[in-house]
DNA sequence: TCATTATTTCGCAAAATTACGAAATAATAT
DNA sequence: ATATTATTTCGTAATTTTGCGAAATAATGA
């Protein structure tokens, strides 16, 4: 759960999953790079690391890559962010 | 809350903060070093970015320092990160 | 084949994080 | 006052993260 909160402690990944949590949103490289300020090559490397912590999934579609929420893998990060919030909300409402 | 996600990006942090959240919990500094292995300026300096980020605060209690969870802030994370996985939620279900 | 477009990898520098031990602080007890 | 206990700050080193530009890759189109 720290890995991923880790991944989620950076603006620009926070801002890219946000964008992909809406229903089958995906997103492009190209595309993000005018929305974001900062170099290609930086972004490419905040894609690859939310690549690597399997919360995204790049697929290539003709010229570009397509990413795309990794479903599975954010669900379970869900649950593990529900467990500890709810934790609290249990104790709390006495 | 890309703030937050970093703070609880820590595997010690998050540690601390899983153990604070359940009711009415606190802990110490003392107490938390024999739980985990790491020096104690260190525990004190992740003791002292949870408070820093607002999400715990620390109470003298005679020779000992008593750290529980900054109730009001804890809440508005908890929403924010709510918040996020709703929309996913909102989206996947049909 | 060669140029073009989209994107990534590489190499490297700057900045931030993590960690430690030693010294400092602060409260209590003798 | 002095010693003891709990904890923090300071100084510093090692590691990791972040960011960039240049070169590399990979697919498409002329």
């Amino acid at each position: 759960m720290a890995q991923f909160a880790k991944v989620m402690g950076h603006p620009v990944r926070l801002y890219i999953l946000q964008k992909l949590v809406k229903k089958n949103a995906c997103c492009y490289s190209g595309n993000l790079i005018n929305e974001i300020s900062i170099s290609r090559s930086t972004l490419s490397q905040h894609l690859k690391e939310l690549k690597y912590s399997g919360l995204i999934e790049g697929e290539i579609e003709g010229p570009y890559i397509k990413y795309c929420l990794n479903k599975e893998n954010w669900a379970k990060v869900k649950m593990l962010f529900e467990k500890v919030f709810d934790i609290y909300e249990n104790y709390i409402e006495d």
